[in-house]
DNA sequence: TACAGTTCTGACCATGCGGTCAAATTTTCG
DNA sequence: CGAAAATTTGACCGCATGGTCAGAACTGTA
């Protein structure tokens, strides 16, 4: 019998066409419950009920709730990365002006079109705790994310492009307003999302350059 | 016997000096649990426990789990509009600028100073659903906050001091930004408040007035 | 077909939850 | 003081949770 403590990561050996499939299926109807119910609504019961499974199989697939979990963050942050790649083979932006531009565009067309999923991963992100209470997602893993960004600004300060400011507040700044987006989308899922694009581009085109013409 | 089935608002004679001062007493226990542990973590053994109180206390003064985190929300800001309200003594501003700069400054200093109570309204305020599975504080809720907002925009704009954008989006980012600083205060406490406030001010003014001076 | 490995179920477990309540305690006041 | 009212406790309830497991069902292969 194979382990069922698999942790995700390690291969060991390879994954069955079922134990893959399985897997997959699980997740999605796991993103599907927590977009819909919320974090504290999201039990395995649901879950399985929802997927159409037994309890147990969730346990044979997954070492346990937070295993789940951590998987939906790594699995829509893969698709997120896939989607931007495809959509950064355009070519490199030529100033950090664009390179903002494009970020932008990227991660809100991205969240324009998978609302739910980032909002299942936004509600593990911000819920997720470890046994003595401490999240899980916390100050210093997010700070990662704002690796990208404040190469960015700090590219265009460098170059005179950009004002000058604090990067790390400029990026803590995008992110809001980006995860933010998330809650517009579900929230009012009519809502014009090249509009609020553009928005966003100005405002922070705006943000960043000095007022005075170069 | 009195009815322990208050609910907050209508005035049912007057409150004993006991229960004001018990019912201030759990409040400020209920913060303190949800802003550690968090919202999934805030049960009402534990803040009973933490109370140094019998968990059928908290029963006694509040009619339920979720009467209480409503109170916890309502307390807060109760305290928030009086910070405010003693900042804005000094006088209204005068132009649209300063009103989004006194916004800013009032508001981050809040946090600043009460950065635990404001974690925990977060907390519940994201998290909070009613039977039905919908979160209490929905989108048409704290689009209420962003009236004031809109106001300051909408008169800059008309006099012409603002650039053109769109005043909603406006207002959701810098809420959200004001949001985030919770976050960033809880996370790293030695935070220097008063960079980052000039910091966002300095965004918010780059980000709302036009490139050309008038 | 027979068998070994795997996938899957459904019953079960201990725990913690929000909530209730009779009884004990404390306070109020005539 | 003493009775009535307000306050507080601690035991208890039904329920949902995450997790476990023996065994049934399925699958591939020799």
């Amino acid at each position: 019998m194979r382990s069922n403590f698999r942790t995700s990561g390690q291969s060991d050996d390879e994954p069955t066409i079922t134990e893959a499939a399985r897997r997959a299926q699980i997740l999605q109807h796991a993103i599907d419950v927590v977009a819909d119910l919320g974090y504290a609504g999201a039990s395995l019961n649901r879950i399985a009920e929802h997927a159409g499974i037994s309890k147990g199989l969730i346990s044979y697939h997954f070492a346990g709730k937070s295993d789940l979990l951590k998987a939906i963050v790594q699995e829509v942050y893969r698709r997120g990365i896939g989607f931007l790649y495809e959509r950064a083979e355009a070519g490199e932006p030529a100033t950090a002006g664009a390179a903002l531009k494009s970020y932008l565009e990227g991660h809100l067309a991205f969240i324009g079109s998978h609302a739910r999923e980032v909002g299942a991963v936004v509600e593990v992100v911000r819920n997720l705790r470890d046994a003595e209470g401490r999240l899980v997602y916390n100050n210093a893993w997010d700070a990662e994310s704002y690796g990208e960004l404040m190469r960015i600004f700090e590219a265009g300060q460098a170059s005179g492009e950009f004002r000058e400011f604090d990067p790390r507040v400029m990026a803590i700044s995008v992110r809001r307003v980006i995860d933010g987006f998330t809650f517009q989308v579900m929230g009012f899922p009519d809502i014009d999302v090249a509009a609020f694009t553009a928005e966003v581009v100005a405002l922070f085109d705006h943000a960043t350059t000095p007022r005075e013409r170069s």
